[in-house]
DNA sequence: TCCATATATTGAACAATGTTCAGTTTTATA
DNA sequence: TATAAAACTGAACATTGTTCAATATATGGA
């Protein structure tokens, strides 16, 4: 049973949603019931509801912790003097991420949720859009702003397409290696035909 | 109450996997459940386990007579002499068939199946692969088996990803007017990076 | 025609889910 | 120390998928 001594509010808001990423990485997505969550931190699931709105509420901010991992990744890639070389480097780090914590990313893409997400996940699913944006302006060629815009989502789209291959094929023939050369051409491909 | 006279046992099948059609259609994944349906043929929840081995076997059905209107779609596309322009227009029929039907993708792309899906379904979901393969394989430059599964996958799973886009973006500002240069420039410089 | 057998259908019941909230316990404050 | 405020509980509700004994219906042979 949890006391209110054990730890204030924000302490155990930290820890419900470590708890919930931890039985996420262990179980799935499926796990991550209001119970499972509640026994993990060993308080009673009422307790999950006066820390959320509602189940969705945790999920979505796991998710949007998932989303801050990416962008600390992304951001941290190396700077390439060449535009096709960085947009690479950032697919593969996606990739990368995507692989290796598969349910992390099961949640972003197959949690169905029954509520709106907030503001601010929105926000931070938009974030690695915005690097690619960052990026794509420094193509020689001049962009419009709504060009830099549709041409970061169709990139990252299509990018994010091959991530649900390799997620879908976990115990498959497809690996990072064999994808990797076709994301280079896709993406090498893809910026010459836009700079056309 | 339905009456074991009223219809045979395929009769019934039928009619169950249109009323979960319709339902999908109408009220989207969530609307699709034992009780809805049952009621929708007027009989009981046990009769749909009577049909199906449980309900993800329903939506196994339905899921499976997307793809062969996908694969009728495609394979009704005029011939075209150029492979680019093959590929695209499969892409945009693609694109198209989403988003007129965006409940139907809905349950392919997020039902959470508890069950494993039979092979007759993965058999189906491989079909539009084949289809992008045999087009990929009249490109002058010879492709081994595994150059051309690999391709066809990656090409696919880029188009898939923009469908997402188009799918999560129905209100918002991404049309498909704007979309479909961008995937035309996507196909025509992939297929030029594989071909060089 | 009528009974016996096989099949189809029902609907109550079970477990698990998210969620609520009246009641209890604990802490902070005066 | 008494009172108010906040946190926490856990039983309860509605809705899921699913099962299965009981019932109703159809079929086929005597």
């Amino acid at each position: 049973m949890g006391r209110r001594s054990d730890h204030d509010r924000d302490e155990l808001f930290e820890l419900t949603v470590q708890a919930g990423q931890k039985i996420l990485a262990k179980k799935g997505l499926e796990g991550v019931t209001a119970r499972n969550v509640a026994g993990a931190i060993g308080y009673s699931p009422g307790t999950i509801y006066n820390l959320f709105d509602n189940l969705d509420g945790l999920l979505f901010e796991i998710n949007s912790r998932t989303f801050d991992d990416l962008v600390d990744r992304l951001r941290s890639v190396p700077a390439q003097t060449d535009v096709v070389e960085h947009l690479i480097a950032f697919a593969v780090t996606y990739l990368e991420f995507v692989s290796s914590a598969p349910h992390s990313w099961e949640a972003i893409f197959f949690h169905n949720a029954s509520h709106k997400a907030p503001a601010s996940l929105l926000e931070k699913i938009e974030a690695p859009l915005k690097i690619v944006e960052e990026v794509l302006a420094r193509l020689p060629k001049p962009l419009s702003q709504d060009e830099l815009r549709l041409s970061a989502r169709v990139l990252w789209s299509s990018v994010h397409g091959i991530c649900l291959l390799v997620l879908s094929d976990k115990l498959g023939t497809i690996s990072m290696k064999s994808v990797e050369p076709l994301i280079r051409a896709l993406i090498e491909n893809y910026i010459a035909g836009l700079t056309a």
